[in-house]
RNA sequence: GUGGCCGUAGCUCAGUCUGGUAGAGCACCUGGUUGUGGUCCAGGAUGUCGCGGGUUCAAGUCCCGUCGGUCACC
């Protein structure tokens, strides 16, 4: 019996619309996961992530086992209850800390210096797995090796073939029954890497398959082929997870391409740096010509920060550095992305996905 | 009244001794940020150098005067 289940409900070309189940609940895909890197969404509680309707949130073992550590937290109760969420939530494996702390990689495993006290620290596939149980998420993700681009063929290569070796050994160090384990496809832009990397991958029989080495450098067009390249070398019941995306045009390029799941801090970083997402494009709130702007930061956003605030006032508080502002724009840009998620999904029912992203396009442009 | 110090970008100031394309930090204006260290990065705009006169090829800088601020003494 899997932790995770997807079953599809439409699809429309290759976009799909689905239901995870998971051991907290169920959760329509396409679906954006809010990052929450040390078991909290910056800037906003479990209560604010309920009300802009998020149904699954994402952690991070590298961080959490440094702070406050994973003993800790499964002695009070694991994840969900130590940070109050009692939806679903996934963990990343600490990959993309392999790609953006860059520690010292062999095949056993990572070794880091702290980013907290700059003590060594190591971490191997087997190592990830063992946290990851101990913190309690849905689905835990195996330990990957992340390829910042562009890099050389060969390296792009080794760290696809050591990706899957490590994927191999996380299953064998998986126990637990009631928690997901998914596998991550690497190989950069290349094609048939991507391609090779994906069917490895499947073949090992994870639940769930996550794309990832993506949105680290490549352009879009390479980003679209390279996701092409191994959705289609993906069984079709399992649920994909785009790693690390979370631009408009790029999820609606992935949601068409097949994708299921995402993640980005996008929305939470650019809102503690004043800037909002709107469906006319994106601004920042600082700008001089907001100064007595009476309107919200987005006419057609049903958000709590846009049915109370004008721009003028937020742009008064991102100013004087209040600490609210990261709190407001942090609601209304996860509002605006699950809203274009929650758009996708009901317009991949309707038979009418290539409409309704020409529809978010043209607004955006028009703006 | 006498003497000292100060007056340069919105703010705080460097540059004056030893004349040679007017600067820094902050603030301000744009842009960037993709499996998160609330950062950081990259560009940009900004001046009657208190005012007047003099010396000089050339004055923020040297000289004279003057105005304003400030401190000390009487």
């Amino acid at each position: 019996m899997s932790a995770v289940t997807w079953r599809a409900l439409a699809t429309d070309g290759e976009a799909r619309a689905g239901m995870l189940s998971t051991p907290h609940g169920e959760v329509s895909t396409p679906a954006f996961m809010p990052v929450g890197t040390k078991a909290a969404v910056k800037a906003v509680d479990t209560d604010d992530l309920h009300a802009v309707g998020a149904e699954m949130i994402l952690a991070n073992t590298y961080h959490l086992m440094l702070r406050p550590g994973a003993d800790l937290i499964a002695d009070l109760g694991g994840l969900h209850e130590f940070m109050s969420w009692d939806r679903p939530i996934l963990t990343d494996s600490g990959g993309f800390q392999i790609f953006s702390l860059e520690p010292e990689i062999t095949d056993e495993g990572a070794v880091f210096s702290s980013v907290y006290d700059g003590s060594t620290v190591e971490l191997t596939p087997e190592d990830a797995v063992r946290i990851q149980e101990r913190l309690g998420p849905d689905i835990a993700m195996v330990l990957d090796v992340c390829v910042g681009l562009p890099a050389p063929r060969e390296e792009v290569e080794v760290q696809m073939r050591r990706t899957l070796q490590w994927a191999d050994r996380s299953l064998e160090a998986h126990t637990r029954e009631d928690q997901a384990l998914f596998g991550i496809v690497q190989g950069g832009v290349d094609l048939d890497l991507r391609a090779e990397s994906a069917r490895e991958t499947a073949a090992l029989g994870f639940e769930g398959i996550a794309i990832g080495g993506l949105s680290v450098g490549e352009s879009a067009e390479e980003r679209n082929t390279a996701l092409t390249a191994a959705v289609v070398e993906l069984p079709p019941d399992r649920p994909r997870y785009v790693m690390g995306l979370g631009d408009t045009d790029g999820l609606l390029d992935a949601i068409a391409r097949g994708a299921d799941m995402f993640d980005c801090v996008i929305p939470t970083r650019l809102a503690r740096h004043g800037r909002a997402l709107t469906s006319t494009g994106d601004f920042n709130i600082n700008r001089v010509e907001f100064t007595d702007d009476r309107s919200p930061l987005d006419d057609e956003c049903g958000c709590s920060t846009c049915s109370r605030y004008t721009r003028a006032y937020l742009r008064h508080l991102v100013r004087m550095g209040e600490l609210s502002a990261h709190r407001l724009l942090t609601i209304h840009n996860l509002t605006y992305l699950l809203d274009l998620v929650a758009g996708a999904r009901q317009a991949i029912s309707a038979g009418e996905f290539e409409i309704y992203v020409a529809a978010v396009r043209s607004e955006r442009d028009s703006g």
